[in-house]
RNA sequence: GGGCGCGUAGCUCAGUUGGUUAGAGCGCUACGUUGACAUCGUAGAGGUCACAGGUUCGAAUCCUGUCGCGCCCA
């Protein structure tokens, strides 16, 4: 049994081969019959599917690790657990990588066509797909690989295609032309979330439109009303003045509106302008959006290119120009002289040609946000398209009412505000992409009758004129389409599965705040629409892995770290424990790119920690038989029932962390429980007691209790250091009579026995602590040699306290190195102390000490406890605090002024006794 | 423009509804390989809790303002 441990943790010897056996045993996964038949309590977490091109990189291994910490404790606590891993088909990165290899080989998608490309996508997916989550597997994720999926699969595209048709017969998706975002780049549609905004310093340039000639009389009679914008040029002609940030859109211009309350501007409504470079003679509208505050007060409108500029079109008339091509040229519709050019080129051309002309009033700096694709980054251009689109308003109702109602509760807590207001808020969704790569929209047409033909299985005649000549919709979904419905689609919706029963919904979502619009919104709308509830009710957002500077970690900017090589390096469970001890609700995680070792140094640390008591545990307890808990009881030494009363606590406050998703908490609670106090302190004091020459029953009360603390403190790390805790576990000596579980991985979660707990042996333990470490200090302060024994004289203090250190000599001898206690005040030249719980010791240093020095030391001492205790005296002097502040905290501060004067006296007296 | 958040030790950050002498990891200093662990042990240095007011018996914590930084939405 006491096979011999390295002296150091080596987690490339056991990690893969503890993964495996888990594998093995087919304990990550719970068949549908556990909930259904067995009546188990589930508990479910899909996976926030990662992209099928992406490699693991350290924001998956937060989130995953923060998923595998839960699943992992809530197995243990007996529930059906279930983790439904799987990838996203990720439309447009996917498709970008595929294309990128292409370009290599000097081909394009359009040359290899749209079957052939597609083909050659699910080539590389087949090929390459897997490796994400194969890397899961190296960080210790307890993923139920039996049902991993895939968003294309074909029982998912199921569910999409039902989603679909469903939504489009319930008059919640339809198809329409409007401005839409477009990536000129990627030549496809994207959602408003997949434009994100980005501050830029720009210009808002200042351009001259000069008026019509019958527009004379108007121009004047607007300037007499104090209209600003409106001026002469040299030619006498008369011009208003308009405000862009894209004067290129000017060539697509077909009106300029004016608020319809603004007096300024009143004559000129219905007036017409002469558009410079065009040619085109276009109107003067009213209309309500334009805000008569902002600039002049009066706004170019060009409908093709602009949301809100289409909008005033589709109100007051104005016709609709489309002057650019879908990769962001002018296009046959502009004037002669830019055709071709690119939209930056024209924007210059634009701008030097108004000059020429003497229409350019100025420009001013201009900070606003510029949408780029959230893919490529290239700035999105507003384009008039005709799209699929989700009508939200109706689906968004339920989800907000979740979030109000609490059924869907978030952490941090302000998320929850964030995502109501989006829902407030909500806009409908531009679902279609022209892409290739993704689901096909389930739409038809007619080459025959024109039938639009939206079926949940493949026509193959139009309904209506029984035409065969139809088309299906070249467009694929949104690959968010598809992510939406993965709380159940992974589970074979809409097929009335056992999984489906067994499993949805689900309980926690594990993501990051990034994408809190993009798919947890809409995965609690899809929930409500299709399946009457909410996918989850908790909502987990934890932060962003970010480097030493606070930039989030990247591939582009190079500031990654590889969690493969953290573990192979460190070990999974170095990677994880640092990980989640940095994982306090609400903050990011940072960790230091350029000295990884540093970054991982706390976790690799306190692994070896556990391995090395663990070791030492084994090694103690050697091969006899271990006495039960009730065997030894009445045995128990004072550090038995400390040990124990110290595991009650950790086990209350890591369940209750947990609970609370306070896993910076739980780490941090476990980190000093095993160190500081098991390891610190415990197997210290037990040392002298395992060995063989020690009495019986302080032997095996001691070996009895260490086994308990050992299996209570793995149990508790499991989660987070799942490795070395098991390893370790699958050793540890069982006590008589006591059932086994077949490995800690499902091994019951514990609970805190109260019958454990123990406050007077805690502040007893405290005593002898502080005695310790008194001791330490002195030794340290006088550089007595670490291997130089001394000798202790006691007074006072506590009953027994002198009995209780006596007991424990052998402990004192080895921890602080004292060969001889007494009783009495002591003698002669030496160090002068006084506990918190009022024991006088003396530590004789004959030869050692200089009078004079310690006479400053105790000086100093009695300074710093005065200082508190004036402190404690003068609260306790006012009448208010003790007639205001709670019972608790006038008592606590009342035993700290009796305690401090207690010591102060003390050690007064002590100084002057050194005086002669 | 609207909303949210942050500023605590050299660095990265905790500090749950206000309540003893504000904590941790890393880093730093000194000493130390005694049979678990040098990925270790022991002891130590290091903080006007951004700043200015206010509320309170009591403020890192609540309120107001200022400065600096970040994020989200228009």
């Amino acid at each position: 049994m006491s096979k011999e441990l390295a002296t150091r943790l080596d987690p490339r010897a056991i990690e893969p081969a503890r993964y495996q056996v888990w594998q093995d045993r087919g304990y990550f996964h719970v068949p549908a019959s556990a909930v259904l038949e067995d009546g188990r309590e589930p508990y479910v977490i899909v996976i926030p599917p990662p992209n099928v091109t992406a490699a693991l990189h350290m924001g998956h291994g937060l989130n995953n690790t923060v998923q595998d910490v839960l699943i992992r404790w809530r197995r243990m606590q007996g529930r059906a657990t279930v983790w439904v891993p799987g990838t996203d088909h990720a439309g447009i990165a996917t498709q970008n990588v595929v294309e990128r290899r292409l370009a290599q080989e000097g081909l394009s998608r359009q040359e290899l066509g749209r079957d052939q490309f597609v083909e050659r996508v699910w080539d590389f997916v087949e090929t390459t797909g897997n490796t994400i989550l194969d890397q899961l597997k190296a960080i210790g994720a307890s993923c139920d690989w039996e049902r991993t999926r895939f968003t294309l699969d074909d029982e998912l595209a199921r569910a999409v295609r039902e989603v679909f048709v469903s939504l489009y017969e319930r008059d919640l998706i339809y198809r329409g032309e409007y401005i839409i975002n477009w990536c000129p780049r990627c030549l496809t549609a994207l959602s408003n979330e997949e434009a994100e905004g980005e501050e830029t310093d720009g210009h808002l340039w200042h351009l001259r439109y000069p008026l019509n000639e019958g527009a004379s009389e108007a121009a004047r009679s607007a300037l007499d009303a104090g209209a600003s914008a409106v001026g002469q040029l040299d030619d006498g002609r008369w011009y208003l003045t308009v405000s862009t940030t894209r004067p290129e859109t000017m060539l697509g211009d077909t009106g300029v509106a004016v608020y319809p309350g603004d007096d300024r501007y009143k004559a000129l409504v219905g007036a017409e302008v002469e558009l410079p470079l065009t040619g085109r003679v276009i109107p003067i509208v009213a209309d309500r959006h334009v805000d008569p505050e902002f600039g002049s007060g009066m706004v170019k409108v060009t409908p093709a290119h602009d949301k809100n500029d289409f909008e005033i079109a589709g109100r007051t008339g104005l016709d609709i120009i489309d002057v650019m091509t879908p990769d962001a040229r002018m296009s046959d519709l502009a004037p002669e002289a830019f055709r071709g050019m690119d939209r930056f080129e024209v924007r210059k051309a634009v701008l030097a040609a108004l000059e020429r002309d003497g229409l350019l009033a100025g420009e001013d700096t201009h900070t606003h946000a510029v949408p780029h694709c959230y893919r490529c980054e290239t700035v999105v251009e507003p384009r008039l398209s005709e799209q699929w689109f989700v009508s939200m308003k109706p689906l968004a109702e339920p989800a907000l009412a979740a979030s109000k109602e609490g059924t869907i509760n978030f952490t941090p807590p302000h998320w929850k505000r964030v995502y109501e207001h989006w829902m407030e808020n909500i806009q409908d969704w531009c679902i279609s992409r022209q892409l290739w790569w993704g689901h096909r929209i389930p739409v038809w047409y007619c080459g025959d009758c024109g039938e639009v033909i939206v079926a949940r299985e493949d026509p193959i005649s139009c309904p209506r004129c029984g035409g065969d000549s139809l088309e299906q919709d070249p467009d694929v979904l949104d690959t968010w389409f598809s992510s939406q419905l993965w709380p159940f689609s992974v589970f074979g919706w809409p097929e009335d599965t056992n999984d489906m029963n067994a499993f949805y919904p689900g309980h926690t979502m594990v993501t990051a705040p990034e994408i809190l619009f993009f798919w947890v919104a809409r995965m609690v709308m899809m929930g409500y629409e299709f399946k009457g509830e909410a996918p989850f009710t908790e909502v987990y957002l934890h932060g962003t892995v970010r480097d030493i500077s606070g930039r989030k970690m990247s591939k582009s900017l190079g500031n990654g770290i590889d969690p493969l090589e953290v573990v192979e390096a460190f070990g999974a469970d170095a990677m994880r424990f640092t990980i989640v001890s940095q994982c306090a609700v609400g903050t990011d995680i940072s960790l230091d790119h350029e000295n990884v070792e540093a970054a991982f140094a706390n976790g690799r640390n306190f692994a070896n920690k556990i391995w090395n008591a663990g070791r030492f545990a084994l090694m103690s307890l050697g091969e006899d038989p271990i006495q039960s808990r009730e065997s030894v009881e009445a045995n128990l030494a004072e550090e038995d029932r400390w040990i124990l009363s110290r595991l009650a606590n950790a086990t209350e406050q890591t369940t209750q962390g947990l609970e609370r998703f306070r896993l910076h908490e739980v780490a941090d609670g476990l980190y000093h429980f095993f160190w500081g106090e098991v390891c610190d302190w415990y197997l210290e004091l037990v040392k002298s007691r395992l060995n063989t020459d020690s009495a019986v029953s302080s032997r095996e009360a001691a070996r009895t209790t260490l086994v308990t603390v050992l299996d209570g403190a793995l149990r508790l790390l499991h989660p987070i250091v799942p490795f070395v805790t098991a390893e370790l576990w699958s050793q540890l000596p069982w006590p008589d009579g006591d059932e086994r579980p077949e490995d800690l991985i499902i091994a019951p979660w514990p609970k805190a026995r109260e019958e454990d707990r123990s406050a007077s042996t805690e502040e007893a333990m405290g005593g002898f602590q502080n005695l310790v470490t008194e001791v330490r200090r002195v030794r340290k302060e006088y550089g007595v040699g670490e291997r130089k024994r001394v000798s202790l004289v006691v007074n006072g203090g506590p009953e027994d306290f002198l009995l209780s250190i006596s007991a424990r000599a052998t402990a004192l001898e080895q921890l602080a190195r004292i060969d001889h206690i007494e009783s009495g005040v002591g003698s002669g030249v030496g160090a002068n102390a006084v506990l918190p719980n009022g024991a006088e010791l003396f530590i004789p240093l004959e030869g050692v000490i200089d009078v004079e020095r310690e006479r400053r030391r105790m000086e100093d001492e009695i300074a710093r406890l005065a200082g508190v205790l004036s402190g404690v005296e003068k609260r306790l002097a006012n009448e208010k605090f003790v007639a205001n502040a709670p019972e608790e905290v006038v008592g606590t501060a009342r035993e700290n002024a009796t305690q401090l004067r207690d010591q102060v006296v003390k050690l007064r007296e002590k100084l002057v006794g050194l005086g002669e």
